[in-house]
DNA sequence: TAATTGTTGTGTAATAATAACACAAAGGAG
DNA sequence: CTCCTTTGTGTTATTATTACACAACAATTA
């Protein structure tokens, strides 16, 4: 029986300009950044509390995900306090106004962060890639119409690597439909034909890669 | 700011006569079966407790893995208490005898389980798959010499298929090299040739799924 | 309104990976 | 020495992956 504080953290990850991003907060007048967090009470589960931070932004639980537990003596100088991770993926427009400030970082330039915060992060970042290179964790953020430019944008960041756009569609356009509109062009090209996924279950994933 | 217990689940899987088990521990005049446990101290970290588990078996800890935290307000009903539940794979000649009795239980047959020890164990099993599919880790289980007939065995009751056993060894011998030595023919028929793998790093799965 | 720019959409051929399949060889038991 | 069980081996058909170039569409500029 020991006397501790729980911790709840959530890694915010979305797609923003084709960059995959995560959300960060500052405290007032500090220099470092820190993630959304929320010391758990007696009466809620993690993951009841990790949704009381969703709600606090107004969003999604989606793919709400446990990521790993912190539990290194030390890694509170005041007093023994235990940190759960939990990621989710949300659709960056689901963001409002709020009456605090956030900022979204590229996960590849992750800004000075508070205490531990750092490594939290860099194992969200593993735990949000498996989760996004299964399709069907995608479904669930892609709920709405979207493109084939776009999905093609978040495997390649989750590789790390570019896809041939031909060999990309010949895996995907059996697995969606059109919906017969087209998105608006706002980058100056040609608009992308908008498609939405088909009901089907998905066993292996499209790429196989160990992350 | 709360008081409450943490208890560390070791979930301890191994192969044992071609089935994927997992070791459980009864409590003396108990008509239930538990996982082998332990409540965090103040002065440890969670892996750190998870290892002292290990000690207590005499095992090492290897690919120790947190699973889950679980954290349901009523789980426990007399204090609040929290469970992080790890795993690790082991080589079943790696248990000894103990002053205490324990059971190898196949994972499709798990018996009545104490408090809601089934749904971790229910948890780790799919987190132990996972973690099996890469070879990565059946390297560090399958340290010495083994047999081709026994590594594919592994891979069919993980994805609960026969695989054919020629494309299969069309898979793995470019990853290994043979020992020139022969394993005691144990079950009467033509003894396998043991091998251990090359050190080349595998950077997908050699089967493709998702679990 | 024609030309330019940036992005999307499309097919084919070469290569690699997977799946399906049957019989011989080695050892143990009788 | 015969029977039984398990291991070891190659080829072919099918499927999946890779590599690659040009036309279509919309916005912007000349």
């Amino acid at each position: 029986m020991i006397e501790c504080q729980i911790e709840v953290f959530l890694n915010i990850f979305t797609m923003d300009q084709d960059k995959l991003k995560i959300l960060l907060l500052k405290k007032e007048g500090s220099s470092t950044w820190r993630l959304p967090s929320r010391l758990l009470k007696i009466d809620e589960s993690l993951e009841a509390s990790a949704t009381k931070i969703c709600n606090k932004f107004m969003i999604k639980p989606n793919l709400l995900k446990e990521c790993h537990t912190f539990s290194q003596v030390n890694r509170n100088k005041e007093r023994r306090t235990i940190a759960v991770s939990y990621m989710i993926i949300i659709n960056k427009y689901s963001l409002k106004n709020y009456d605090f400030e956030y900022e979204l970082f590229d996960i590849n330039g992750i800004p000075k962060m508070a205490f531990d915060h750092g490594s939290i992060i860099d194992n969200a970042i593993s735990c949000m890639k498996r989760e996004l290179l299964n399709l069907n964790n995608l479904k669930i953020i892609f709920p709405a119409d979207f493109t084939l430019p776009e999905l093609q944008k978040v495997y390649e960041e989750v590789l790390g690597e570019s896809i041939d756009r031909r060999n990309f569609r010949k895996k995907f356009l059996p697995l969606v439909v059109e919906t017969g509109e087209k998105n608006e062009t706002l980058s100056g090209g040609r608009p992308a034909k908008l498609y939405r996924f088909l009901d089907k279950e998905i066993e292996r994933n499209l790429y196989n890669v160990i992350k």
